[in-house]
Parts: C-alpha cells; sequence; structure tokens
DNA sequence: CATGAATGAGCTTTCATTCAT
DNA sequence: CATGAATGAAAGCTCATTCAT
C-alpha cells in the first residue's frame, strides 16, 4: 500500500532496536553501540536520523504512546452501551500489552523523563485519547459512571491491566481469557455508579 | 531500645542517598562518587558495605518493600469489617506514598531488574504481606470479595494509587481527603462481590 | 581571457572555502561537511578535486604563498633606490595582510606541517621571492645593506608586521598610515648598514 | 629544596607531555589518549587535575607566558645602558628558545583562541614583561629608542628571533654566537632612534 | 575501618572517507 | 562528474571499582 522510502525503513529499525532494548535493558542500561548492532546499522547512521540519544528516546514515546491509543480504539463504536464499550477497550488494551511485551516493559521508563517533559506529553497523551473522555463525560452525565476526573477513572479501570500484564509476561500469574472477563468486570465496577438497590 | 552500631548507620545513609538519587536521577543516572558524596563518606566506604552498584540495589529494594509493607500495615486490625480494613489500608498506602515521593518515583525503577530475581522478589513480598492475602482470603471465603486471584485484587485495588500518587507529585493533579474517599469507595468496588439485588 | 572550466571552479570554491575555514576554525576545528557546505557542493566532490584531507591543506599553503608574494610585488620597481624599494614592498605586504585576514590568520597554522614539508616549502617559497632575494643582494653589495643571509634580514624586515597586523586584527591595537611609515623606516633600519658619520 | 608534593608531580607531568605533543602535533593533532600515555597516566587522571581538553591547554598557555617571560629577565640589570640591557634581553631570549623548542613550536598554536581570550592574555602578558615597558618608556624619554608604541617596539625587535629560532630548528640555517650579536645590533637599529649625523 | 587517587573500559558523538546511484 | 547516505575508527570524557595509605 504505502511504500516505504528506504529512509524510513531505517529509520523504522532504529526506533524498533530502541524499543527492545528500552524493555530488555532499561532507560541507560544499552548503548549506541548495541542499538546500532541490533538495528543492523553503524553507530554513526544513528546520528544521521536522530539528533541524539535524547531525541531518540523522547520519539520513540511519542510513536509508543499513539500506538497505544491506536491498538486501543480498534473497532471502537461508541452507539455501543457504555459496560460494552468499555469491555472492548480493555479487551483492546490487554491485547496489545501481551502481542507487545517491549511496549509493555519499556512503558514504565518514560515515567522518570523531567516534570516537565511528562507534563506536556500529558496533555498530548490525552489527546490521543479523547474517545475514551467522551465515553467517561457520557457515563458521568447519564449516571452509569462514578462522578470522578478522568485521571482517576483511567487509573482505576487501566493501570492494573499494566501491572497483570507484566507479572504474566514474567511468568508468575496466566490470565486465560475467562479470566479476563472477570477482570473486565471487576474493573468495570471500580468506575460504575452502583445501581441503586 | 536497639542502639545502632556507627556500622548500621553508615549503611543506612548510603541506602538513604540511593534512594534520593534513584528518585531523582534514574537508575543509571548517578554515579558512587556523587552518592558517597550525597552519603557523607569516601567513594571506597561505598564498597565496604555493599559488594557492588547492583547489590547496593537489590538491597534498597527489599529495604523499600519492606518499609512499603510495614507502612500499609500501621494501626492493621483484622476485628474490623473488610471494607473498613480495606479501607485503611488504602489510607495508609497513600499516606506514605505522599510522604515518601523518593519511593514513589523509584519504584518503577526496580521493573528492570532481570525477571529471576523479580519472582524471587515477589516471593518475598508476598510473605511481607501476609495481612493483605488474609483479608483477601476471608474477603473471598465469607462472599463478600470477588473469587480471584490474589495478584489480581491486589492490582484491582491498589496499582490505581501509584498513578494518581506520580500524578499528584508532578502537579498534575490534586487529591484531597474527600477525594480519596471516593476513589476508595471505588476500589474498593472493584474487589467487592456486588451485594445481591 | 582564460575562460576558467567549471572543473576550476569548484576547486577554487573549495581552496576558498578551506581557507576562511582554516582562518576561523584552526586545522582540526572545521569537518570536510562544513567545507563542502561553504563551498557549495557535496561532500563526495571535495574528493574527486584533493587526494584527501592533507594533501588539500597542502595545496592551499602553496597556493597562498603564490598570492602573497604575487601581493608583495605588485607595481615592483628594482629601478628605484633600494629604500624605496623596500618602502614599497612593506606596504605592499601590509596592505595585503589588512585585506586578507583570513590569510593572516591562517598563516600560523601551518607551521606544523611535517618537517620535511616545511623544508621544500622553503625552497619553493623563496623561488616566488626572487625579487626580494635580488634585491637584499643588490643592498648587500653596494653597502647599503648589513652583510647578513637573506632568512636574516627577511626576518628583521618583514616579521614584526605579521605580528602587528594580526594584532590590529584583534583589535589590540590601531596602525594608521602615518604610524605605518614609521615602522617601515624602522624595519629599514633594521636592516641598513648603518651610515658612517 | 621545595618538596613537590605527589600532586604537583603528575600536574607537571601531564604539563609537560601537553607541552610536547602540542609542539610535535599541534593545537588539535594530539588526543588525550595519547597525552596520557606520554605522561605516564591513565587516561582518566588527566581529568583529575584538568577541568578538560581547553582548560589544560589555556593552563599551560599561561605557565609557558611565565616561564618566557622568567627566561628574558634573569640577571636582568636596569643600571646598564640600554642598548646593553636591550643585548642581555636578546641573548636571553634566544637561549630560552634554543633550549626549549617545544615551547617555540608551540607558541605559534596560542594564536587561535578565541580572540577575546587572546585579549585578557594579551594583559596579562604585558604584566609579566613589565620590566620591558619600563625599559621602553625610559628609551623613549632619553631619546634613545624611537617613539612608538610598546607593541610595535616589541614586534621590531624580537619578533625575528621566533622566525630565525623556528629555521635553525628545522636546519635551514644556522646562527652562531658572531652571527647573534650581529642580529642582535640589528634589532637594536629597528628600535633605536638614529644618532644625529 | 576509612579514604580518595588512580585506573582503564566503555560511553556518546564526530568525521574522514567510500561508493552505489 | 556529482551526490550524500553509510561507515566505523577514534575522539573527549565518565565512572565502577581497586588499593596503598
Amino acid at each position: 500500500m504505502t511504500t516505504e522510502s528506504p529512509n524510513t525503513i531505517k529509520r523504522e529499525a532504529i526506533l524498533n532496536a530502541t524499543l527492545e532494548l528500552l524493555a530488555s535493558c532499561g532507560f541507560h542500561g544499552f548503548s549506541i553501540k548495541q542499538l546500532a548492532a541490533k538495528a543492523g546499522v553503524a553507530t554513526g547512521t544513528v546520528y544521521l536520523y536522530f539528533e541524539d540519544r535524547d531525541s531518540l528516546i523522547r520519539e520513540l514515546h511519542m510513536n509508543i504512546l499513539q500506538r497505544f491509543a491506536e491498538a486501543m480504539f480498534v473497532d471502537h463504536n461508541d452507539a455501543l452501551p457504555l459496560a460494552e464499550q468499555h469491555h472492548h477497550l480493555c479487551c483492546n488494551l490487554w491485547r496489545f500489552l501481551v502481542d507487545n511485551p517491549s511496549i509493555l516493559l519499556s512503558k514504565a521508563q518514560f515515567d522518570h523523563l523531567p516534570p516537565d517533559i511528562l507534563r506536556s506529553q500529558r496533555d498530548d497523551a490525552w489527546s490521543l485519547f479523547a474517545p475514551l473522555r467522551a465515553l467517561f463525560a457520557r457515563g458521568r452525565q447519564s449516571g452509569q459512571i462514578k462522578d470522578l476526573q478522568d485521571d482517576v477513572l483511567a487509573s482505576l479501570s487501566f493501570e492494573p491491566y499494566m501491572f497483570l500484564a507484566r507479572q504474566q509476561l514474567i511468568g508468575v500469574i496466566q490470565i486465560d481469557t475467562d479470566k479476563l472477563c472477570e477482570i473486565i468486570t471487576a474493573s468495570w465496577d471500580a468506575i460504575a455508579r452502583p445501581t441503586a438497590a
């Protein structure tokens, strides 16, 4: 479909290699030499495509956030009941995390960028996750979702998956489809306004 | 009661300095020289108390987990109703995170220790959190808590606080006591078995 | 008259760019990439016209020596009295140095070519400065100039201008036309045989 | 006499090695690794004594200027006739240059520091050469020396020696004691006010 | 026990040079 | 002829670790 210029191919190779190393070695745990070797280019080549180490990391971060958001909203349908929408988002999220262990593991690394960067990131991130905010807004209006701010709802409902996916990845737990459904229900209970008895 | 030998005092100074630097500079973001300076000892002295950099980090991790557990179970009373016990644990957790930003920030840094270390840590951790497991067990038995395994219940109920505390620390949200109570209720809803209508 | 082939035009562009960069950045202070950019050609093109960096520098050196000699002997007239010839040479030299700060500044850079190169340069240089040697020879014969070898006479009479031009360039002194005449007289006194009292 | 602390010994070793390399390879022509090897220390050790490459070079420069001035004024006696004082200074200068080829060769390298550094250097240099300024001042007053500013007199009288020493060092000329005396006379003629006929 | 000077491997980054287009 | 992406050696500098004092 879209033919990648060789230019773009090397960029991607470098970004992918960075992601893998970030996941396996942590933020400062790998060298540009390693990175270049993994990407199949010479060390100097990295600097043809990225200003320096930091800007490479920053660019990767934005790249990851986008893939994250994109994956979550696959087949998103805001006409469905909210609980079903939420269920679908959680399924997408779980599949994405399980399919992309590198992203899962590298995610935590980005929490330690300087606070000002983190703050600006947060704004960018929320714009990528607009459909989620819309869902929360409608839920609060209709009384189906608790009257809590977006950050709180998001953390209650989605943070647990990050932890659980990590635990599954290192092999200490095992979540099958049935278990996942129960967990999704539980994470909905966290944000859902209790139905009047 | 227990008089600290000067021996132990320097150990603690080094561990504390490591924690602060870990929080502010990240895993590989500080040097042993900096660390020694902050701890008020000579660089060589660090190696009298710790095998090497890695073992210092590992020991700090265990140290933090202990303080974590200790803080959570302050004034824990297993005679109270489960929801109240849970509320109290969450309050303790929140206070601990807010009072110890260094620990909050450095927590994520430990996710990139080698997987085998992470697995053995998990076992140690669960032994530290025995009262929590007891609470979950009783809840499942009495039908007050969903029939999910401990990791899942823990992640549903406590992971959100880690995220929220970090957001508050970098100043993008502000959780007061009232908000906290609502959040605690929500995190209880996540693990509580819905009351029959 | 002589139409420059495009071939020669690019050579010149590269040599000129090299001179400017040599003056402003010093010997190892600029890259071939910078050089190519300044000359308006691709990096690879530099290697079509010059073997490598060193040979480019060497060629520039010869180029500069030629321009130096050429400038000094503008309107040279060996029929005039020696002191007048000398005065004229000094004026030419001063004007050349003031008009070509790049050459002035890069001059010192060439002192660190390998000694064997320096020796062969010296021979080439003296052939370029033949009219000066003739002047010295006539002066010694006629008793107007001290009986010292050419290198010595040249250094006594012309080295000071190099230093003074550099000082004026960095702005710590200011030589006007009157001052220059006094200095030229002084530099003639250095090599002139004292008139018998 | 003065016992050197081992601390100072390594500093000196590094400075001396730098001087030699500066003389033989030029400003940017040697690496810190080479320098360390020549000084007999590890690369890291260089950075225990000097902030970075630049500050090492700057410090060396001041060091050299001081040795320069010190050497010139050995046995300086301002009670002697001016011409004799001048003769003595020139002899000292010549001996210093011949005895310290490294300084001679590295001298030119310092002409390419940034202009602002050069300007501040010039002030420091002139304070080191105070006795020379005094000599010039007395000469102008008494009418023995031409009425030219210090920079000009200095360049007329001393620059030629720099050039000649360099030529002798690369072996293209040979100045013996008798020749030197003639040259010194010539360099005095350059600055001396001509005796009225 | 405690020190901190010394080490040298290893880091990020630059740059002279090559070569497929 | 001309290009400029790609290379990889080598630069300046840092830092975990050791050891003589």
